[in-house]
DNA sequence: TTTAAAAACTAATAAGTGTTAGTTTTGCTG
DNA sequence: CAGCAAAACTAACACTTATTAGTTTTTAAA
């Protein structure tokens, strides 16, 4: 009866898949069934199935989407010819930007990622340990360099990627909070500490 | 046949509550059935029913002692007298401590406590709104006693806990990197920024 | 307006879910 | 060793799950 409405862009897969983000986000993946997500579509179960694979595929389809923008960025960034802290802080308003605009979709491939079924499990684990690593080597050559603190790099990627990642309970103070502010106040912390 | 093993300190309830809690944080509380739970404990499901009430009892149980140990734990720092940076490095070291010693718990308290029943949801929300908000103050009186950086204690908050919480990538590494070497370097990052 | 493909529908399947009922076994206490 | 409660078991329940098969409707081109 009611057909899958596609926006001029795009699919009527990309049409499900995106309902798919916002579905896994708030209910999760496994609690989410495939009739939640025909009723947000306007259509039956079934249906779904002449324009998707599977439930999984959709999941694939969210993680590798996130997983390729974020490997995309970092290999632009790391191949420019700037400092190091610079590029640094373009990372983080990167990843501040991504949060705000594709909140769903990063939340579902930060959170969900663990029902993937291999191989594309351990392909996404590579990517992302990959991701990790190129951020490793940016802050070890920013220690030998003397642009920043000697810490342990290791450390300080899991410091800054899980405070990025944090700005998923922004999500919720988005009105008292601007992005402006919000972006400088994590970089100063991030980058200058909160001690005076 | 098989019996559940008390390990002398604790009862039968407690043991099933543990394994739970390795078990949701393995595959998440919805893809766990009750049928795991129990081969993970030695024993048929519906055994399990003469321990504990129902699967979300279970949850409940994980994440509310999760919540009053970080509440207990704030309302003495706060009440303590000390400085605000001296409370502030307390509190982030005795998160870097449960994650090492409760790991699964408090996992499961921070991943899956979307799937809490109400009216434990709310009540859940509530303890974490006000532990926020208790951090939110005393981040506060540090920046009216220039203790601390001018920023926005909310988004100082959030990069804090946040940061905190990525710990659980740490337990990858756990081999890498001492505990010592990762409370130490986080705090610095965390207090006194990444930039020398 | 006929025709063919795309995409919706209904009905059904096999597998898995939390949980209950009823029964048997276990282990302690008298 | 008898008896009793605690705690295990098996069988079964009512539901939900992702997905398939088969059919009808819709859409667009001829």
């Amino acid at each position: 009866m009611a057909k899958i409405k596609t926006e001029n862009n795009g699919t009527k897969k990309a049409v499900i898949v995106q309902h798919a983000a916002m579905l896994f986000k708030s209910k999760s993946y496994s609690a989410s069934s495939m009739r939640d997500l025909a009723e947000r579509v306007g259509v039956e179960a079934p249906s779904l199935y002449n324009h998707i694979g599977s439930k999984s595929e959709l999941l694939q389809s969210i993680c590798f989407t996130v997983g390729s923008t974020f490997i995309n960025q970092i290999e632009q960034i790391a191949n420019s010819e700037h400092s190091i802290v610079y590029k640094l802080e373009t990372i983080i308003r990167f990843h501040i930007s991504m949060m705000a605009e594709n909140f769903d979709e990063i939340y579902v491939a930060n959170h969900e990622w663990k029902h993937l079924k291999e191989p594309y499990l351990s392909d996404f684990l590579n990517i992302r340990r990959n991701y990790e690593k190129r951020l490793v080597q940016l802050i070890t050559a920013g220690v030998e360099n003397k642009e920043l603190q000697p810490i342990n790099p290791y450390v300080a990627v899991l410091t800054i990627l899980s405070a990025v990642r944090g700005l998923e309970f922004w999500q919720r103070n988005k009105r008292n909070i601007s992005k402006q502010e919000l972006e400088n106040d994590m970089l100063t912390l991030l980058l200058r500490g909160i001690i005076k």
